[in-house]
DNA sequence: GCTAACGTTGAACATAAGTTCAATGTCAAG
DNA sequence: CTTGACATTGAACTTATGTTCAACGTTAGC
C-alpha cells in the first residue's frame, strides 16, 4: 500500500503522516525501487491507535514512547502507568476548568447585583475590586496538560484565505 | 510609575507588559523625556484583569475586544455574551473531558479483563480491535476552547537548559 | 508522447503568548 | 568617572503539530 492510500483508510493526510515518521514516530517504512513507500495493512492500525491516544490526551511524544515496534508486545506496566496518570490529568483539569466556571457564574452575578443607588462607573469600580480581590492563586497543573485540549481540535486547521492577520511582530 | 515597578506590583515580567502595548492590548503609554514608560496606577489594575481574564479561559484577543479604554465605561450586553458564551465553552469541554476520562477507564478495564486463556499478544489484539471499534467520531469543540487550556501553564516557561531537544527538521 | 494524478524532498509558514538577546541609552550612588 | 541597575528597540527564538510550497521524479491512461 502506497501512502495515498494509506492516508485514505487511515483518514490522515500523506503530509501527516510523512511528519510522524519524520519525528520518529512511525519508525522508517520500506520503500519501492522507485523511491515511493510502502505500508503494511497493520499501518492502518497504528495510525488509528495514534489519533486515538491523541484523543485521549496524549502528546505525540507520549505516544512514541509507549508504542512498541511490535504491536502484539507492549510494556504493561508503562502503558497501564501511563493511562493512570493520564486519568489524574485529565481530574486535575476537571477541576481547574469547575474553578473557572464557578468564578465566571459569580462574576456575572456580581455583575447584575448593583445596588439601585449605584451608577455604572461605581458598579465597575466595585466589581473589579472584588474580581481582583478573589485571586487564589489558581490550582497549578502541569503543562503536559494542556494537550487535552488539542487533541480534536488543531487538526482541522484554517485555510489560509479566513485566518486572521497577524499581528506585525 | 515606570515598567519595572509595574512589573513588580502587577506579577508580570516587563517583557510581557511591553509585549501586551505592542499587540495592542495596552494602548500607548506616555513618556519621559528619556524615552522610559511612565504608568499611571490604574495600570496595574487593568494588568490584574487581563491576567484573570486569561485565567478565565479568554485569549489576549477577546480581552482585547472587550476591554475598554475606560474602565469604568464597559460595553454591558457585549462582556455579558461574552462571559456567557465563556461558560458555555468551559461546559463543552467539560463534557469531552469526561468522555476522555471514562474512555480511558474502559480501556484500562479492557485491557486487565484477558480471558485466562488468551495470550498476551491476542489480548493486545483483542484491546486494539475494541478500541478502535468505539469511535464516535469525538465531541466537537470550537479550536477557541483550547486557550481554555493554557492559561496558567505556558506562563512560567522552562529554563532554556533543561529543555527538551527538539527533533531536527 | 502528453497529461493528470501521485510520489519525493527540504524549507518555510502557521498559531498563541510570550522570552531572550544584542546593541545601546540613562541614571543614581560611590 | 566608573559601576550596576534599569530602560529602550527590533529580531529571533520557543512549543506542538502539522500544512503548504516549490521543484522535481514516476506512472497510468489516452
Amino acid at each position: 500500500m502506497r501512502i495515498g492510500e494509506l492516508a485514505r483508510l487511515s483518514g490522515l493526510t500523506p503530509s501527516r503522516i510523512r511528519f510522524y515518521e519524520r519525528i520518529g514516530l512511525l519508525k522508517t517504512v520500506d520503500r519501492q525501487s522507485n523511491g515511493y513507500r510502502t505500508y503494511p495493512q497493520q499501518a492502518v492500525m497504528i495510525l488509528g491507535l495514534v489519533t486515538t491516544a491523541q484523543r485521549a490526551g496524549f502528546t505525540l511524544d507520549e505516544v512514541r514512547t509507549l508504542l512498541p515496534s511490535d504491536l502484539t508486545h507492549w510494556d504493561h506496566a508503562t502503558l497501564m502507568d501511563a493511562l493512570t496518570r493520564k486519568i489524574a490529568d485529565i481530574e486535575a483539569l476537571q477541576a481547574r476548568l469547575a474553578q473557572s466556571r464557578v468564578h465566571l457564574l459569580r462574576l456575572i452575578e456580581d455583575i447584575q447585583a448593583r445596588p439601585n443607588d449605584m451608577d455604572c462607573a461605581a458598579n465597575a469600580h466595585r466589581v473589579l475590586t472584588n474580581m481582583l480581590a478573589e485571586h487564589p492563586k489558581a490550582l497549578d497543573v502541569t503543562s503536559d496538560d494542556i494537550r487535552l485540549l488539542d487533541a480534536t481540535d488543531r487538526r482541522q486547521s484554517v485555510s489560509p484565505a479566513r485566518r486572521k492577520k497577524t499581528v506585525s511582530r
